[in-house]
DNA sequence: CCTACCGATCGGTAGG
DNA sequence: CCTACCGATCGGTAGG
């Protein structure tokens, strides 16, 4: 588990250091589709259209890939594994359940604003499509970790109870906020994370002002 | 666009009323289109799958909509045209911003959560696609309206100014919340609003506690 | 609302 | 990585 977490995360390390005109094919493939994945979802995106952007022939594609539901199922491990293995390394610590969730929707948020890719769509295909196995054990992951942490929140009283059942899709919402908006910047991150906890929190725990 | 926004809501509140047997095939056609756009996508569900779970042929379709698209376009005026008019007529209202913002929220949550159609996937398709004008102009409108009673809260001081700027987004995510969480109550209604005005006001100014 | 059917486009293969 | 191409499936039409 935490191999694939580790190896999904060096690779798009790599990517994220490696400037975009001297990616190789196999990732500039990766990057047009997730683009047009996200513009007209996974079967509005013909693979002649991510051909075309590539620059090379439709049918070259599948040198690359086995199919274009592979591209999909790839960047749905991008997309997920990843943040589920922070989630529950957060999870997992000791100290203040919300010291521990602040601290991982800092990271959520600044991983997604800095994302290589535009995965939005990417996480509905996985949450539809019974394949991508794997992404969807990510999802899982993911939810169990942070409902655990906002139910340590909730049993030592600084959560508010009936937050728990909004926040997992909130902090979602606000990750592709900052995907989508280009000119998101770290201000607007701690902006959206203080949103969230003022949301989250028992009102007399926000002492912030 | 009065006149559209009425129209539309007087059609979509006589299907409220009506119970699912007693259906006309057409409305029919819309619910089984707006539950498999939802699960696979515009492109995805096909005409056949439409018309499979309707228990017509898949040619009949087309004696009730002109294309597959018209479909699309019919479901996302109802998604959006009843929303925007009152998020106008919420803004347009003299009285405390917080206090028409709250209304319209609980408002908007409630509508959603008695939809009898499961638009997710319509919006996204509305923000996309450019065809779907009417739909456009209802999201633009609803965005503005939205946006106009956000900056009035800001300039009374009573809302932050960080988060004009997630409250949309977070809004809609709580909207679909409503639809898909098929026990959702009166009282999951309340706390979302709790829960989003805990995060949209100053803290100062949250003196329900 | 049905049967019969069509042109277009899809994902993917063969062979080089 | 290219050209040539294929079977399947798509949205939609014709005619009754």
């Amino acid at each position: 588990m935490s191999d694939v977490a580790e190896g999904a995360e060096q690779h798009i390390l790599t990517l994220r250091a490696t400037p975009r005109r001297r990616w190789a094919t196999r990732d500039k493939i990766l990057l047009e589709a997730s683009r047009l994945f996200a513009t007209h979802g996974f079967r509005g995106a013909t693979t002649r259209q991510i051909a075309e952007r590539v620059g090379i022939q439709q049918p070259s594609l599948f040198k690359h890939f086995p199919s274009k539901s592979s591209m999909l199922a790839e960047l749905a491990v991008y997309d997920m594994d990843v943040p589920a293995h922070h989630a529950e390394t957060a999870a997992a610590t000791s100290g203040s359940a919300v010291d521990r969730f602040a601290g991982y929707v800092a990271w959520d948020l600044e991983w997604y604003r800095t994302m290589p890719f535009d995965l939005r769509c990417v996480t509905e295909q996985v949450v539809r499509s019974e394949r991508l196995v794997e992404a969807r054990a990510a999802v899982k992951r993911w939810n169990a970790a942070i409902g655990l942490i906002l139910r340590q929140g909730v049993a030592s009283g600084e959560v508010s109870e009936s937050a728990v059942a909004f926040v997992p899709a909130v902090l979602e919402t606000l990750s592709w906020h900052m995907v989508y908006t280009k000119d998101a910047s770290e201000q607007t991150v701690d902006d959206a994370v203080r949103f969230l906890l003022a949301a989250a929190l028992e009102p007399r725990q926000d002492l912030r002002h």
